[in-house]
DNA sequence: AAAAACATGTTGCACTTGCAACAAATAAGA
DNA sequence: TCTTATTTGTTGCAAGTGCAACATGTTTTT
């Protein structure tokens, strides 16, 4: 994922920010982040630390949504933050970035380079996630587990051309990812395997069936 | 949504497509359209006319995954092109300008205003889009047709702040939005007007039980 | 190295759901 | 208007899945 700040210069980056009337604000580890970020048209950027995104079910239970990593994006457009069971909490001292989307495209003075730079960057990171987003989409309209983990397998095996796929997660969070539950999931994976459709070695599976 | 040229003028327009080396291309309706478009990092904006993106499965049923008006934007990356069962299809001559991503990102002189006014324009459009796909997975990821319908129907009844919702979309596509049976969905929302969790009349929805 | 926390595998069971098939109601086209 | 196509409602049934509960394995913490 590119960086919101790519080509643009340290210096450059100050005026930037008083340009976008951002704020600067420091989180200690497990402090509960500003409300604010929940807010309509709030854009986050972490420049230091490790955030997550985390679902609470009434249950009590946690499931983690979404991790936001250095110099990555967040916020209640582009993130899932508009629920009110979701939460950003922070897991290491973080630095980050707030600004209002609507400083940013509704700014008028446009001759500035960095300005310029800053909107590309973000264009291309947008185009990645709607397409990170849509690929989810793509697998949880499955009906059935076996159909969302095939197609799971086949989309990610044929980005790198190959039969073998890593899981970028564990399997847990594979689970979380399709919108299934855990074991019955665990369940159908035997069932493939028995069927001589995948092989599972830890994280990395080789697919045995015709991609599509 | 907003649209891709909003403060941008037909001379400038223009000068702007000749820039980012775009083509234009007519389609007669019914006829097929041009698999450049399934490749990555292609732009396809929709003049004039109107298009279908459609899913054929193997038994040959079509559904709608999303329609393109006049002025919107369809691709690889933002819309769901990359699977094989889906096709974009030419419901009414449609006037097409495409463009690759890499064109509009990798662009050097930007010293032009409109090539400017276009990359805000597209920012705040991915914004929306990003925020609806939010939503979609939000309501996906439930794992029962029952609670991917109270969430949809208080997500948008939130949307509005009333406890009414105005479905835009028939409840054949409905049940394709929540990636369900469509007889599967009438049941169940037989049971919630049963049981006075909502009321039905027609599109409109009133909303009987508490918000969240 | 021991303890605690977390991840994975397994299974019975009740409940939910997709599917198929059909009737009735609406809408669209000739 | 009549005909045809599409949408909606309904139901039986088999298959799929969530949930709970527990055992085992692995990783992290102290």
């Amino acid at each position: 994922m590119p960086n919101p700040f790519d080509n643009i210069s340290v210096k450059n980056r100050e005026k930037l920010l008083k340009l976008l009337e951002a704020h600067t604000y420091y989180f200690q580890k497990n402090s509960s982040i500003l409300p604010i970020i929940k807010e309509e048209n709030m854009l986050g950027i972490l420049l230091t630390g490790y955030l997550q995104i985390i679902k609470i079910d009434h249950n009590g239970n946690k499931t983690i949504i979404e991790e936001i990593n250095e110099m990555e994006l967040f916020g209640s457009n582009i993130s899932s933050l508009k629920n009110n069971e979701n939460e950003v909490i922070v897991k290491e001292d973080s630095e980050i970035i707030l600004l209002d989307y609507n400083h940013i495209t509704q700014q008028e003075d446009e001759k500035k380079d960095y300005y310029n730079q800053f909107i590309k960057n973000l264009l291309k990171i947008f185009i990645l996630k709607l397409n990170e987003k849509n690929e989810r989409i793509e697998v949880l309209t499955k009906k059935t587990i076996r159909n969302r983990l095939l197609e799971y397998f086949n989309m990610e095996a044929n980005k790198h051309g190959s039969k073998y796929v890593y899981l970028p997660f564990n399997f847990t969070d594979l689970a979380d990812y399709l919108g299934v539950d855990r074991s019955a999931m665990s369940r159908e994976m035997k069932y493939l395997k028995e069927e001589g459709l995948i092989k599972v070695k830890g994280k990395k599976i080789t697919i045995l069936f015709e991609r599509t």
